[in-house]
DNA sequence: GTCTATAGGTGGATAGAC
DNA sequence: GTCTATCCACCTATAGAC
């Protein structure tokens, strides 16, 4: 039950935001009461944490096929820009870029959580900016970090803007550029 | 009065977003009770709305000055990232990305002068970059309508995690990147 | 684990006196 | 224009029966 409450909860927050949903959409959709899902998650701010916990662990694991895969510094990248395009084509935002927008009404321990996301996307970003440029397969100036922070910020932005204008091709041409820019 | 009122909900909205606040943080902000906001913006629909509209006019308005400026492409890219920097050195985000987020929450009215938004920035952007490669001050491949859209999505992006990492030098790391990538 | 019932608070919004 | 007073819907959260 656990699984399904959060499930639904990722949903909402990725659509509507953290601020944008209460308990009983969560109640209504999954046909329970909200006094059942106060049983498995007594207050909202431990929900929210769980689903960057969660959020995080998951798109972690989507990275590890990446990383063993046959493919290049530039596939790489494409694969991962693909992680987020596929989250986009269900009509969803990235949670943690959702909750970065509500990053001030949001408790301490999910502001925690949401800054370790970022950290460790960008921490495996740098580390193929790095391997890529040393085999000659990116040019790029300056430390891997800023690239890799600029990468991050300019999908979840993508993904933003290419939602409230109501099509995923947008943020595919943008992806695609700022990955063929890093090109050798 | 109005823009009195206005002035606090727009630091409001760019803090902690439209579902983050309430006529109660105005009229306390302001020494008023809710019901005199009330006389002045009936609904909180409204209200949002008026805001768009206003920091519209605004941003419209303080891109006059650049257009008229000496400079070439490349520096009035960089005074409209200044912009942004301004917005962010005041620990705010940009008005209109915080509302994107949002988007899905919000009442038809704000979706649309949201659009409006982004596209006179876009249209306002992809001019100024198709002049630059015409008189060869700036280098990319493509129509200058997609440059346009990706900058403005990574500036905004960069805004959002540069604010939820608590530095505003991240921003200026990120936005002279994505301009000198774009010199010829 | 899930329910009914409810507490205690806050949301946007209105009526009517001043 | 601003106030007091109030409405009703909704919020998060809890108590206690089943």
């Amino acid at each position: 039950m656990q699984d399904r409450i959060l499930d639904v909860a990722e949903h909402l927050v990725q659509t509507r935001g953290f601020n944008g949903f209460s308990y009983a959409d969560i109640a209504a959709s999954l046909g329970v009461t909200k006094a059942s899902l106060h049983y498995h998650f007594p207050a909202k701010a431990q929900l929210g944490r769980d689903l960057i916990v969660r959020y995080t662990a998951n798109f972690l694991a989507a990275l590890k096929p990446i990383d063993e895969g046959a493919g290049g510094a530039p596939e790489k990248l494409r694969r991962y820009a693909g992680i987020y395009a596929d989250v986009l084509s269900k009509d969803r935002m990235c949670l943690c870029g959702m909750l970065a927008a509500e990053y001030a009404t949001l408790p301490k321990p999910m502001q925690k959580e949401l800054r370790h996301f970022f950290d460790e996307n960008e921490g495996w970003l740098a580390g193929v900016l790095q391997q890529g440029r040393r085999v000659g397969e990116l040019a790029f100036s300056g430390p891997p970090r800023d690239v890799a922070s600029l990468l991050v910020s300019s999908l979840e932005g993508a993904m933003m803007l290419a939602r409230s204008h109501g099509n995923a091709k947008r943020f595919r041409t943008i992806a695609d550029r700022l990955i063929a820019d890093l090109a050798a």
